[in-house]
DNA sequence: TTTAAATATGTCAATACTGACATATACTCC
DNA sequence: GGAGTATATGTCAGTATTGACATATTTAAA
């Protein structure tokens, strides 16, 4: 996929815009990487604030904590599908998602 | 959930089995489930909206006219992120997307 | 009806994602 | 320091998802 790249960069550290930049990274592949972003950020902000460690996390969704941690590393080998169920697993409710899914970058234009 | 939404996911194969099958899903499994179906009728609207053809997004997206197809059908064999990807790819706007977590029944908890 | 465009359905080889596991590193406490 | 717990990283065989293709069905306009 054409995103990996972008997020291996990201995961060393680059932030997004300059990889957007760099990457000529098209504003449609800029929104999709935004949203996970976002969607990765809630799940951590969701667990956490349930006080749930990963592998309490993973027991809930039937996983594995090192998904979760990948999850929350923005592994590019990790699903929108599998962050989502994360985040409803983790307690999320439809308006922590619902916010997820419109705040930061990805709300542009 | 309504009777007709329970048998469009029925007849696009999500569960093989009766209604009682599906309203045996855990509640994360169910809100999973909503969550692809307000996508998917958002990507619908929003390809409709602007005139394009399954074709004309397929294009715009690098896949391909049955996957959109799919897609749209709620075939389980799509996932979250080509929902999602079509959604952006039709031109969908942030406040798009968010209207399709406002409404429908999983904005509700 | 006939024709053409759009959409739907089925299949499949290639690729992407998965949980599980081992193991490493980080963070608390004492 | 050490012991215990949490998180991170790497690997891989099994499974899920992919675009492409063929083909069927529906829709729309004459």
């Amino acid at each position: 996929m054409k995103t990996a790249k972008l997020e291996r960069l990201q995961a060393a550290g680059w932030k997004a815009g300059n990889a957007e930049d760099f990457l000529q990274l098209s504003d449609e592949e800029a929104r999709l990487v935004a949203l996970r972003l976002s969607l990765i950020s809630a799940v951590k902000k969701s667990r956490i604030k349930r006080k749930l460690s990963q592998i309490d996390l993973a027991q809930r969704m039937k996983s594995s904590q090192s998904r979760i941690a990948k999850i929350e590393a923005g592994d590019p080998s990790v699903s929108l599908d599998l962050i989502v169920r994360a985040l409803i697993a983790s307690g999320a409710t439809a308006r922590d998602i619902q916010a997820a899914f419109t705040s930061n970058e990805n709300s542009k234009r």
